[in-house]
DNA sequence: CTTGCCGATTGATCCACATCAAACTGGCCG
DNA sequence: CGGCCAGTTTGATGTGGATCAATCGGCAAG
Protein backbone atom coordinates (compact mmCIF):
# COMPACT_ATOMS: atom_id res chain seq x y z
CA UNK A 1 0.00 0.00 0.00
CA UNK A 2 1.87 3.27 -1.11
CA UNK A 3 -0.25 6.49 -1.05
CA UNK A 4 1.95 8.28 -3.35
CA UNK A 5 0.08 12.21 -3.49
CA UNK A 6 2.48 14.34 -4.40
CA UNK A 7 4.75 13.15 -7.15
CA UNK A 8 1.54 12.96 -9.39
CA UNK A 9 0.79 16.54 -8.68
CA UNK A 10 1.06 19.22 -11.54
CA UNK A 11 3.62 21.64 -11.31
CA UNK A 12 5.40 20.71 -8.23
CA UNK A 13 8.77 20.44 -8.94
CA UNK A 14 10.89 17.48 -8.29
CA UNK A 15 13.73 18.90 -6.99
CA UNK A 16 16.84 17.13 -5.72
CA UNK A 17 16.60 17.80 -2.42
CA UNK A 18 20.46 18.58 -2.01
CA UNK A 19 20.18 21.41 -4.57
CA UNK A 20 19.88 24.80 -3.69
CA UNK A 21 16.77 26.44 -4.57
CA UNK A 22 18.10 30.07 -5.40
CA UNK A 23 15.55 30.48 -7.53
CA UNK A 24 13.03 30.84 -4.94
CA UNK A 25 15.19 32.80 -3.22
CA UNK A 26 15.64 35.07 -6.04
CA UNK A 27 12.11 35.02 -6.42
CA UNK A 28 11.36 36.40 -3.25
CA UNK A 29 9.66 40.04 -3.03
CA UNK A 30 12.08 41.94 -0.47
CA UNK A 31 10.47 45.54 -0.64
CA UNK A 32 12.84 48.30 0.51
CA UNK A 33 9.93 49.68 2.92
CA UNK A 34 11.27 52.15 5.80
CA UNK A 35 11.88 49.69 8.78
CA UNK A 36 11.36 52.41 11.61
CA UNK A 37 9.04 50.64 13.65
CA UNK A 38 8.31 47.49 12.13
CA UNK A 39 8.55 45.45 14.82
CA UNK A 40 6.46 47.92 17.04
CA UNK A 41 3.80 47.87 15.00
CA UNK A 42 3.77 43.79 14.35
CA UNK A 43 0.23 42.36 14.80
CA UNK A 44 1.40 38.92 16.19
CA UNK A 45 4.51 39.86 17.87
CA UNK A 46 2.98 39.19 21.18
CA UNK A 47 2.02 35.50 19.71
CA UNK A 48 5.47 35.15 18.06
CA UNK A 49 8.98 34.57 19.85
CA UNK A 50 9.51 38.21 20.02
CA UNK A 51 6.58 38.29 22.91
CA UNK A 52 9.89 37.93 24.73
CA UNK A 53 11.29 41.10 23.92
CA UNK A 54 11.64 44.61 25.52
CA UNK A 55 11.75 47.80 23.58
CA UNK A 56 15.70 47.49 23.18
CA UNK A 57 15.76 44.12 22.12
CA UNK A 58 13.25 44.27 19.54
CA UNK A 59 15.20 47.47 17.81
CA UNK A 60 18.08 45.08 17.59
CA UNK A 61 16.04 42.34 16.19
CA UNK A 62 14.63 44.69 13.80
CA UNK A 63 17.83 45.20 13.25
CA UNK A 64 18.75 41.86 12.05
CA UNK A 65 15.55 40.69 10.65
CA UNK A 66 14.18 40.90 6.85
CA UNK A 67 10.63 40.75 6.20
CA UNK A 68 9.83 38.85 2.67
CA UNK A 69 6.93 37.60 1.35
CA UNK A 70 5.68 34.32 -0.54
CA UNK A 71 3.31 33.40 -3.48
CA UNK A 72 1.07 30.80 -3.36
CA UNK A 73 2.92 27.52 -3.10
CA UNK A 74 6.13 29.26 -3.46
CA UNK A 75 9.44 27.38 -0.80
CA UNK A 76 10.20 29.31 2.14
CA UNK A 77 13.19 26.63 2.19
CA UNK A 78 13.07 23.51 0.90
CA UNK A 79 14.63 19.32 2.62
CA UNK A 80 18.53 19.27 2.07
CA UNK A 81 19.27 23.08 1.76
CA UNK A 82 21.38 24.66 3.79
CA UNK A 83 19.89 25.79 7.28
CA UNK A 84 20.86 29.55 6.68
CA UNK A 85 17.49 30.89 7.81
CA UNK A 86 15.34 30.99 10.45
CA UNK A 87 11.70 32.29 9.99
CA UNK A 88 9.00 34.17 12.09
CA UNK A 89 5.55 33.83 10.66
CA UNK A 90 3.74 37.30 10.23
CA UNK A 91 0.64 36.33 7.92
CA UNK A 92 -0.43 33.24 5.63
CA UNK A 93 -0.27 30.00 6.09
CA UNK A 94 2.79 27.33 5.48
CA UNK A 95 2.35 23.47 4.91
CA UNK A 96 5.76 21.93 6.59
CA UNK A 97 6.09 18.25 5.24
CA UNK A 98 8.74 15.35 4.17
CA UNK A 99 9.03 13.56 1.24
CA UNK A 100 9.94 9.87 1.06
CA UNK A 101 12.27 9.07 -2.09
CA UNK A 102 8.93 7.90 -4.22
CA UNK A 103 6.83 10.34 -3.53
CA UNK A 104 4.50 9.61 -0.96
CA UNK A 105 4.39 12.99 1.17
CA UNK A 106 3.51 13.26 5.31
CA UNK A 107 2.82 17.27 6.03
CA UNK A 108 4.57 17.40 9.85
CA UNK A 109 2.22 20.74 10.29
CA UNK A 110 0.64 23.70 9.32
CA UNK A 111 2.15 27.00 10.48
CA UNK A 112 0.11 29.94 11.30
CA UNK A 113 1.24 33.56 11.69
CA UNK A 114 3.29 33.94 14.97
CA UNK A 115 4.66 30.19 14.58
CA UNK A 116 8.29 29.63 14.73
CA UNK A 117 10.48 27.84 12.02
CA UNK A 118 14.00 27.30 13.00
CA UNK A 119 13.87 24.47 14.96
CA UNK A 120 16.29 22.78 13.04
CA UNK A 121 19.17 20.64 14.52
CA UNK A 122 21.58 20.45 11.80
CA UNK A 123 23.22 22.01 9.37
CA UNK A 124 20.56 21.15 6.90
CA UNK A 125 16.48 21.62 6.85
CA UNK A 126 15.02 18.21 7.79
CA UNK A 127 11.64 19.02 6.26
CA UNK A 128 10.43 21.62 2.82
CA UNK A 129 8.01 24.38 4.09
CA UNK A 130 5.60 26.07 1.23
CA UNK A 131 3.47 28.58 1.21
CA UNK A 132 -0.55 27.43 0.91
CA UNK A 133 -1.44 31.37 0.62
CA UNK A 134 0.31 34.10 0.28
CA UNK A 135 2.83 34.27 3.37
CA UNK A 136 4.83 37.14 5.34
CA UNK A 137 7.54 36.13 7.46
CA UNK A 138 10.65 37.40 9.66
CA UNK A 139 13.72 36.00 8.21
CA UNK A 140 16.67 36.06 9.93
CA UNK A 141 20.03 35.16 9.29
CA UNK A 142 20.80 31.36 11.48
CA UNK A 143 24.35 33.18 12.65
CA UNK A 144 22.92 36.73 13.30
CA UNK A 145 19.88 34.57 15.39
CA UNK A 146 22.45 32.70 17.17
CA UNK A 147 24.55 35.06 17.97
CA UNK A 148 21.08 37.54 19.37
CA UNK A 149 20.08 34.68 21.31
CA UNK A 150 23.03 33.91 23.31
CA UNK A 151 23.17 36.56 25.74
CA UNK A 152 19.30 36.85 25.89
CA UNK A 153 18.24 33.87 28.93
CA UNK A 154 14.33 35.19 28.62
CA UNK A 155 14.78 35.03 24.68
CA UNK A 156 16.36 31.26 24.62
CA UNK A 157 13.86 30.32 27.40
CA UNK A 158 11.00 31.77 24.58
CA UNK A 159 12.38 29.64 22.16
CA UNK A 160 12.67 27.10 24.10
CA UNK A 161 8.69 27.08 25.19
CA UNK A 162 7.94 27.22 21.08
CA UNK A 163 10.02 23.93 20.72
CA UNK A 164 8.74 22.20 23.66
CA UNK A 165 4.79 23.13 22.61
CA UNK A 166 5.86 21.37 18.91
CA UNK A 167 6.95 18.32 20.66
CA UNK A 168 4.14 18.01 21.99
CA UNK A 169 1.94 18.70 19.22
CA UNK A 170 4.08 16.66 17.47
CA UNK A 171 3.54 13.77 20.08
CA UNK A 172 -0.48 14.47 19.54
CA UNK A 173 -0.04 13.86 16.24
CA UNK A 174 1.65 10.65 16.61
CA UNK A 175 -1.17 9.17 18.72
CA UNK A 176 -3.44 10.54 15.88
CA UNK A 177 -1.03 9.25 13.02
CA UNK A 178 -0.52 5.27 15.08
CA UNK A 179 -4.18 4.68 16.17
CA UNK A 180 -7.39 6.71 15.39
CA UNK A 181 -9.71 5.79 13.14
CA UNK A 182 -10.14 7.84 9.49
CA UNK A 183 -13.23 9.67 11.41
CA UNK A 184 -11.60 9.88 14.16
CA UNK A 185 -8.43 11.49 12.43
CA UNK A 186 -10.43 14.01 10.62
CA UNK A 187 -12.72 15.40 13.45
CA UNK A 188 -9.90 15.80 15.50
CA UNK A 189 -7.93 17.88 12.53
CA UNK A 190 -11.03 20.06 12.52
CA UNK A 191 -11.07 20.53 16.32
CA UNK A 192 -7.40 21.06 16.88
CA UNK A 193 -7.37 23.73 13.42
CA UNK A 194 -10.57 25.53 15.09
CA UNK A 195 -8.65 25.88 18.11
CA UNK A 196 -5.04 27.42 16.68
CA UNK A 197 -7.33 29.91 14.73
CA UNK A 198 -9.06 30.58 17.78
CA UNK A 199 -5.46 31.29 19.92
CA UNK A 200 -4.69 33.68 16.77
CA UNK A 201 -7.46 35.76 17.18
CA UNK A 202 -9.51 34.69 14.05
CA UNK A 203 -12.23 33.27 15.82
CA UNK A 204 -15.38 32.46 13.22
CA UNK A 205 -18.47 30.51 12.74
CA UNK A 206 -16.64 29.08 9.59
CA UNK A 207 -14.00 27.29 10.23
CA UNK A 208 -11.63 28.24 7.34
CA UNK A 209 -9.20 25.64 5.69
CA UNK A 210 -7.22 27.33 3.17
CA UNK A 211 -4.65 23.85 2.34
CA UNK A 212 -6.55 21.66 -0.23
CA UNK A 213 -7.64 18.48 0.45
CA UNK A 214 -4.55 16.81 -0.83
CA UNK A 215 -2.69 18.56 2.14
CA UNK A 216 -4.91 17.66 4.93
CA UNK A 217 -4.85 13.89 3.54
CA UNK A 218 -1.14 13.95 3.61
CA UNK A 219 -1.36 15.36 7.58
CA UNK A 220 -3.43 13.19 8.40
CA UNK A 221 -2.03 9.55 6.93
CA UNK A 222 -5.41 9.35 4.72
CA UNK A 223 -5.88 9.60 1.04
CA UNK A 224 -8.00 12.76 -0.50
CA UNK A 225 -10.91 10.22 -1.12
CA UNK A 226 -11.05 9.06 2.30
CA UNK A 227 -11.03 12.86 3.64
CA UNK A 228 -13.47 13.84 0.74
CA UNK A 229 -16.09 10.76 1.83
CA UNK A 230 -15.33 11.37 5.76
CA UNK A 231 -16.52 15.02 5.10
CA UNK A 232 -19.05 14.30 2.87
CA UNK A 233 -20.93 11.87 5.47
CA UNK A 234 -20.31 14.30 8.57
CA UNK A 235 -22.09 16.88 6.29
CA UNK A 236 -24.89 14.21 5.80
CA UNK A 237 -24.60 13.80 9.32
CA UNK A 238 -25.58 17.15 9.43
CA UNK A 239 -22.40 17.74 12.04
CA UNK A 240 -21.17 20.18 9.64
CA UNK A 241 -21.62 22.19 6.05
CA UNK A 242 -19.01 22.20 3.82
CA UNK A 243 -18.48 25.59 2.28
CA UNK A 244 -15.80 27.02 -0.25
CA UNK A 245 -12.83 27.57 1.44
CA UNK A 246 -13.97 25.88 5.06
CA UNK A 247 -16.73 24.17 6.85
CA UNK A 248 -19.21 25.22 9.46
CA UNK A 249 -19.70 23.39 12.55
CA UNK A 250 -23.49 22.58 13.30
CA UNK A 251 -22.36 20.28 16.05
CA UNK A 252 -18.95 21.15 17.61
CA UNK A 253 -20.05 18.76 20.59
CA UNK A 254 -20.24 15.89 18.43
CA UNK A 255 -17.06 16.76 16.50
CA UNK A 256 -15.33 17.38 19.72
CA UNK A 257 -16.19 13.81 21.09
CA UNK A 258 -15.26 12.20 17.74
CA UNK A 259 -11.85 13.78 17.85
CA UNK A 260 -11.70 12.97 21.97
CA UNK A 261 -12.44 9.28 21.35
CA UNK B 1 -10.49 -0.45 13.27
CA UNK B 2 -9.58 -0.29 16.74
CA UNK B 3 -6.00 -1.67 17.58
CA UNK B 4 -6.77 -1.75 21.31
CA UNK B 5 -3.74 -3.53 22.68
CA UNK B 6 -2.68 -2.20 26.24
CA UNK B 7 -6.22 -2.76 28.29
CA UNK B 8 -6.26 -6.20 27.87
CA UNK B 9 -2.66 -6.55 29.20
CA UNK B 10 -2.46 -8.48 32.35
CA UNK B 11 -0.85 -6.08 35.67
CA UNK B 12 -1.48 -2.64 33.40
CA UNK B 13 -3.32 -0.78 36.01
CA UNK B 14 -5.78 1.53 33.80
CA UNK B 15 -5.20 4.27 36.22
CA UNK B 16 -7.31 7.75 35.80
CA UNK B 17 -4.88 9.88 34.00
CA UNK B 18 -5.90 12.99 36.03
CA UNK B 19 -4.62 10.56 39.41
CA UNK B 20 -1.62 11.10 41.31
CA UNK B 21 -0.02 7.74 41.10
CA UNK B 22 1.94 8.42 44.52
CA UNK B 23 2.16 4.40 45.59
CA UNK B 24 4.53 4.51 42.64
CA UNK B 25 6.32 7.28 44.07
CA UNK B 26 6.49 5.48 47.12
CA UNK B 27 7.62 2.44 46.00
CA UNK B 28 10.90 3.96 44.31
CA UNK B 29 13.94 3.10 45.81
CA UNK B 30 16.52 5.83 47.20
CA UNK B 31 19.17 4.69 48.41
CA UNK B 32 21.01 7.23 50.82
CA UNK B 33 24.50 6.60 48.75
CA UNK B 34 27.61 8.87 49.43
CA UNK B 35 26.76 11.68 46.43
CA UNK B 36 30.50 12.63 46.83
CA UNK B 37 31.44 12.65 43.22
CA UNK B 38 28.54 10.93 41.78
CA UNK B 39 27.87 13.34 38.97
CA UNK B 40 31.46 13.70 38.07
CA UNK B 41 31.72 9.53 38.04
CA UNK B 42 28.70 9.74 35.92
CA UNK B 43 28.88 7.18 32.80
CA UNK B 44 26.76 8.89 30.37
CA UNK B 45 26.98 12.48 31.17
CA UNK B 46 28.94 13.90 28.32
CA UNK B 47 25.84 12.29 26.12
CA UNK B 48 23.06 14.02 28.71
CA UNK B 49 22.32 17.51 28.96
CA UNK B 50 25.02 17.60 31.86
CA UNK B 51 27.51 17.65 28.88
CA UNK B 52 27.41 21.25 28.99
CA UNK B 53 28.16 22.05 33.16
CA UNK B 54 31.86 22.64 34.09
CA UNK B 55 32.96 21.24 37.41
CA UNK B 56 31.22 24.19 39.70
CA UNK B 57 27.82 24.14 37.63
CA UNK B 58 28.38 20.17 37.93
CA UNK B 59 28.12 20.20 42.05
CA UNK B 60 25.65 22.68 42.18
CA UNK B 61 23.55 20.45 39.36
CA UNK B 62 24.74 17.11 41.80
CA UNK B 63 22.60 19.25 44.51
CA UNK B 64 19.67 19.05 43.38
CA UNK B 65 19.60 16.26 41.72
CA UNK B 66 18.68 12.62 43.38
CA UNK B 67 19.46 9.06 41.62
CA UNK B 68 15.78 7.36 41.43
CA UNK B 69 15.66 3.49 40.35
CA UNK B 70 12.71 1.66 39.11
CA UNK B 71 11.91 -1.61 38.65
CA UNK B 72 10.64 -3.29 35.39
CA UNK B 73 7.24 -1.82 34.37
CA UNK B 74 7.18 0.53 37.12
CA UNK B 75 5.80 4.17 36.28
CA UNK B 76 8.60 7.03 36.53
CA UNK B 77 5.51 9.47 35.48
CA UNK B 78 2.42 9.31 34.14
CA UNK B 79 0.15 11.50 31.82
CA UNK B 80 -1.76 14.42 33.86
CA UNK B 81 0.02 14.04 36.70
CA UNK B 82 1.34 17.44 38.37
CA UNK B 83 5.00 17.80 36.10
CA UNK B 84 6.76 18.56 39.57
CA UNK B 85 10.07 16.37 38.11
CA UNK B 86 12.24 16.05 35.15
CA UNK B 87 14.27 13.47 34.85
CA UNK B 88 18.01 12.33 33.26
CA UNK B 89 18.17 8.71 32.30
CA UNK B 90 21.71 6.98 33.42
CA UNK B 91 20.69 3.16 32.62
CA UNK B 92 18.18 1.07 31.42
CA UNK B 93 15.27 1.97 28.93
CA UNK B 94 12.31 3.95 28.99
CA UNK B 95 8.81 3.67 27.13
CA UNK B 96 7.09 7.15 26.70
CA UNK B 97 3.49 6.67 25.32
CA UNK B 98 0.09 8.02 25.17
CA UNK B 99 -3.24 6.22 25.61
CA UNK B 100 -7.16 7.01 24.21
CA UNK B 101 -9.75 6.65 26.25
CA UNK B 102 -10.46 3.19 25.25
CA UNK B 103 -7.24 1.79 25.61
CA UNK B 104 -5.16 1.92 22.08
CA UNK B 105 -1.71 2.90 23.05
CA UNK B 106 0.71 4.85 21.03
CA UNK B 107 4.32 4.39 21.91
CA UNK B 108 5.86 8.30 21.38
CA UNK B 109 9.41 7.36 22.02
CA UNK B 110 11.61 4.67 24.07
CA UNK B 111 14.29 6.80 26.32
CA UNK B 112 17.56 5.60 26.90
CA UNK B 113 20.77 7.19 28.76
CA UNK B 114 21.69 10.38 28.49
CA UNK B 115 17.73 11.16 27.33
CA UNK B 116 16.34 14.15 28.47
CA UNK B 117 12.68 13.50 30.01
CA UNK B 118 11.58 17.44 31.09
CA UNK B 119 10.65 18.67 27.91
CA UNK B 120 6.82 19.17 28.75
CA UNK B 121 4.89 22.52 28.08
CA UNK B 122 2.09 23.09 30.78
CA UNK B 123 1.93 21.89 34.59
CA UNK B 124 0.90 17.93 33.89
CA UNK B 125 2.47 15.61 31.76
CA UNK B 126 1.32 15.33 28.14
CA UNK B 127 2.48 11.60 28.19
CA UNK B 128 3.73 8.77 30.29
CA UNK B 129 6.70 7.11 30.86
CA UNK B 130 7.81 3.71 32.34
CA UNK B 131 10.93 1.25 32.70
CA UNK B 132 11.23 -1.13 30.29
CA UNK B 133 14.24 -2.94 32.09
CA UNK B 134 15.85 -1.30 35.30
CA UNK B 135 15.86 2.22 35.19
CA UNK B 136 18.27 4.45 36.92
CA UNK B 137 17.73 8.49 36.20
CA UNK B 138 18.37 11.64 37.94
CA UNK B 139 15.53 13.44 39.15
CA UNK B 140 15.66 17.04 39.59
CA UNK B 141 12.23 18.85 40.75
CA UNK B 142 11.13 21.27 38.09
CA UNK B 143 10.96 24.56 40.46
CA UNK B 144 15.03 23.90 41.25
CA UNK B 145 15.62 22.84 37.35
CA UNK B 146 13.80 25.75 36.06
CA UNK B 147 16.06 28.05 38.20
CA UNK B 148 19.57 26.41 37.74
CA UNK B 149 19.02 26.95 34.11
CA UNK B 150 17.94 30.62 34.17
CA UNK B 151 21.03 31.93 34.19
CA UNK B 152 23.02 29.37 32.94
CA UNK B 153 22.47 30.49 28.83
CA UNK B 154 24.97 27.60 27.76
CA UNK B 155 22.37 25.31 29.63
CA UNK B 156 19.69 26.77 27.99
CA UNK B 157 21.58 26.06 24.86
CA UNK B 158 22.24 22.34 25.30
CA UNK B 159 18.72 21.65 26.58
CA UNK B 160 17.05 23.52 23.69
CA UNK B 161 19.38 21.22 21.25
CA UNK B 162 18.12 18.02 23.31
CA UNK B 163 14.24 19.34 22.39
CA UNK B 164 15.20 19.86 18.69
CA UNK B 165 16.94 16.73 18.25
CA UNK B 166 13.51 15.11 20.02
CA UNK B 167 11.55 17.15 17.61
CA UNK B 168 13.36 16.03 14.44
CA UNK B 169 12.80 12.40 15.89
CA UNK B 170 9.29 12.98 15.79
CA UNK B 171 8.59 14.42 12.71
CA UNK B 172 10.66 11.34 10.66
CA UNK B 173 8.43 9.35 13.10
CA UNK B 174 5.36 10.99 11.25
CA UNK B 175 6.71 10.56 7.86
CA UNK B 176 7.00 6.67 9.22
CA UNK B 177 3.16 6.84 10.81
CA UNK B 178 1.43 8.40 8.27
CA UNK B 179 3.07 7.09 4.88
CA UNK B 180 5.47 3.74 5.24
CA UNK B 181 4.21 0.63 5.03
CA UNK B 182 4.34 -2.29 7.75
CA UNK B 183 7.93 -3.80 6.24
CA UNK B 184 9.20 -0.58 5.60
CA UNK B 185 8.38 0.46 9.23
CA UNK B 186 9.82 -3.07 11.12
CA UNK B 187 13.07 -2.02 9.12
CA UNK B 188 13.27 1.43 9.92
CA UNK B 189 12.62 0.93 13.38
CA UNK B 190 15.60 -1.94 13.49
CA UNK B 191 17.89 0.35 11.80
CA UNK B 192 16.91 3.67 13.46
CA UNK B 193 17.29 1.41 16.97
CA UNK B 194 20.50 0.10 16.10
CA UNK B 195 21.42 4.05 15.43
CA UNK B 196 20.77 5.03 18.39
CA UNK B 197 22.45 2.29 20.07
CA UNK B 198 25.81 3.04 18.76
CA UNK B 199 25.39 6.75 19.58
CA UNK B 200 25.34 5.45 23.09
CA UNK B 201 28.70 2.84 22.62
CA UNK B 202 26.29 -0.25 22.66
CA UNK B 203 27.26 -1.46 19.13
CA UNK B 204 26.99 -5.06 18.92
CA UNK B 205 26.10 -7.60 16.00
CA UNK B 206 22.86 -8.53 17.82
CA UNK B 207 20.16 -5.54 18.23
CA UNK B 208 19.32 -5.81 21.25
CA UNK B 209 15.45 -5.40 21.88
CA UNK B 210 14.61 -5.32 25.52
CA UNK B 211 11.24 -4.00 24.47
CA UNK B 212 8.17 -6.48 23.93
CA UNK B 213 7.00 -6.92 20.95
CA UNK B 214 3.69 -5.10 21.96
CA UNK B 215 5.52 -1.94 22.79
CA UNK B 216 7.13 -2.55 19.12
CA UNK B 217 3.51 -2.19 17.69
CA UNK B 218 2.51 -0.05 19.32
CA UNK B 219 5.67 2.67 18.65
CA UNK B 220 5.13 1.52 14.44
CA UNK B 221 1.26 1.64 14.62
CA UNK B 222 0.84 -1.97 14.12
CA UNK B 223 -1.01 -4.69 15.92
CA UNK B 224 1.73 -7.28 16.91
CA UNK B 225 0.80 -9.62 15.05
CA UNK B 226 1.92 -7.91 12.47
CA UNK B 227 5.33 -7.02 13.89
CA UNK B 228 5.37 -10.54 14.43
CA UNK B 229 4.90 -11.75 11.29
CA UNK B 230 7.13 -9.60 9.60
CA UNK B 231 10.04 -10.40 11.67
CA UNK B 232 9.24 -13.87 10.84
CA UNK B 233 9.48 -12.77 6.91
CA UNK B 234 12.74 -11.35 7.24
CA UNK B 235 14.11 -13.91 8.96
CA UNK B 236 12.97 -16.62 6.18
CA UNK B 237 14.21 -14.32 3.60
CA UNK B 238 17.71 -14.14 5.33
CA UNK B 239 18.21 -10.50 6.43
CA UNK B 240 18.31 -11.22 9.82
CA UNK B 241 17.77 -13.88 12.93
CA UNK B 242 15.75 -13.77 15.58
CA UNK B 243 17.52 -14.21 18.73
CA UNK B 244 16.48 -14.00 22.03
CA UNK B 245 16.02 -10.18 23.31
CA UNK B 246 16.95 -9.04 20.48
CA UNK B 247 17.60 -9.65 16.43
CA UNK B 248 21.22 -10.02 14.55
CA UNK B 249 21.65 -8.56 11.07
CA UNK B 250 22.68 -10.34 8.32
CA UNK B 251 22.10 -8.42 5.68
CA UNK B 252 22.41 -4.58 7.12
CA UNK B 253 22.22 -2.90 3.52
CA UNK B 254 18.91 -4.52 2.32
CA UNK B 255 17.61 -3.49 6.01
CA UNK B 256 19.04 -0.01 5.56
CA UNK B 257 17.61 0.12 1.54
CA UNK B 258 13.59 -0.70 3.36
CA UNK B 259 14.35 1.71 5.83
CA UNK B 260 15.03 4.39 3.25
CA UNK B 261 12.38 3.81 0.60
C1' DC C 1 11.12 -33.75 34.91
C1' DT C 2 6.52 -31.79 34.84
C1' DT C 3 3.37 -27.98 34.97
C1' DG C 4 1.80 -23.39 34.43
C1' DC C 5 2.22 -19.06 32.56
C1' DC C 6 3.05 -15.38 29.48
C1' DG C 7 4.77 -13.59 25.43
C1' DA C 8 5.46 -14.85 20.61
C1' DT C 9 4.19 -17.15 16.56
C1' DT C 10 1.18 -18.93 13.07
C1' DG C 11 -3.19 -19.57 10.54
C1' DA C 12 -7.91 -18.24 8.74
C1' DT C 13 -10.92 -14.64 7.88
C1' DC C 14 -12.54 -9.89 7.67
C1' DC C 15 -12.91 -5.04 6.76
C1' DA C 16 -11.38 -0.10 6.72
C1' DC C 17 -9.32 2.31 3.77
C1' DA C 18 -6.61 2.33 -0.62
C1' DT C 19 -6.90 2.18 -5.51
C1' DC C 20 -8.92 2.77 -9.91
C1' DA C 21 -12.17 5.26 -12.54
C1' DA C 22 -15.67 8.61 -13.72
C1' DA C 23 -18.38 12.59 -13.09
C1' DC C 24 -18.96 17.02 -11.07
C1' DT C 25 -18.07 22.01 -9.63
C1' DG C 26 -16.67 26.55 -9.50
C1' DG C 27 -13.51 30.03 -10.86
C1' DC C 28 -11.31 32.16 -14.77
C1' DC C 29 -10.17 33.62 -19.32
C1' DG C 30 -11.30 34.47 -24.10
C1' DC D 1 -21.51 33.30 -21.81
C1' DG D 2 -19.21 28.98 -22.73
C1' DG D 3 -15.49 25.97 -22.30
C1' DC D 4 -11.55 24.73 -19.92
C1' DC D 5 -9.09 23.10 -15.90
C1' DA D 6 -7.66 21.96 -11.31
C1' DG D 7 -9.54 20.39 -7.43
C1' DT D 8 -13.25 17.68 -5.45
C1' DT D 9 -16.71 14.34 -5.08
C1' DT D 10 -18.71 9.91 -5.90
C1' DG D 11 -18.80 4.96 -7.23
C1' DA D 12 -16.86 0.16 -7.83
C1' DT D 13 -13.39 -2.90 -6.56
C1' DG D 14 -9.05 -4.56 -4.33
C1' DT D 15 -5.95 -5.55 -0.50
C1' DG D 16 -2.72 -4.72 3.46
C1' DG D 17 -2.98 -5.25 7.75
C1' DA D 18 -6.48 -5.99 11.57
C1' DT D 19 -9.07 -9.38 14.05
C1' DC D 20 -10.11 -13.80 15.85
C1' DA D 21 -8.31 -18.08 17.30
C1' DA D 22 -5.09 -21.64 18.33
C1' DT D 23 -0.61 -23.29 19.20
C1' DC D 24 4.11 -22.84 20.49
C1' DG D 25 8.24 -22.14 23.45
C1' DG D 26 11.12 -20.56 27.21
C1' DC D 27 11.48 -20.17 31.86
C1' DA D 28 10.40 -20.39 36.76
C1' DA D 29 8.28 -22.86 40.50
C1' DG D 30 7.32 -27.27 42.43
Amino acid sequence: MKYISWSATAGEPRVNPALERVGAMIRTISPNRASFGRCSACTVRSLSICGALDQADLAEFERIARQVHFATNEALFSVGQAANSVHSLTSGVARLYKLLPDGRRQVIGFALPGDFLGTAPADRYSFSADAIDSVTACRLSREAFTHFIEHRPHFLIRINEFATRELTMAQEQMLLLGRRTAEEKVASFLISWRERLAQIGDEQPTISLPMSRQDIADYLGLTIETVSRTLTRFEREKMLIIVTGGVRLLDPDRAAAMAAA
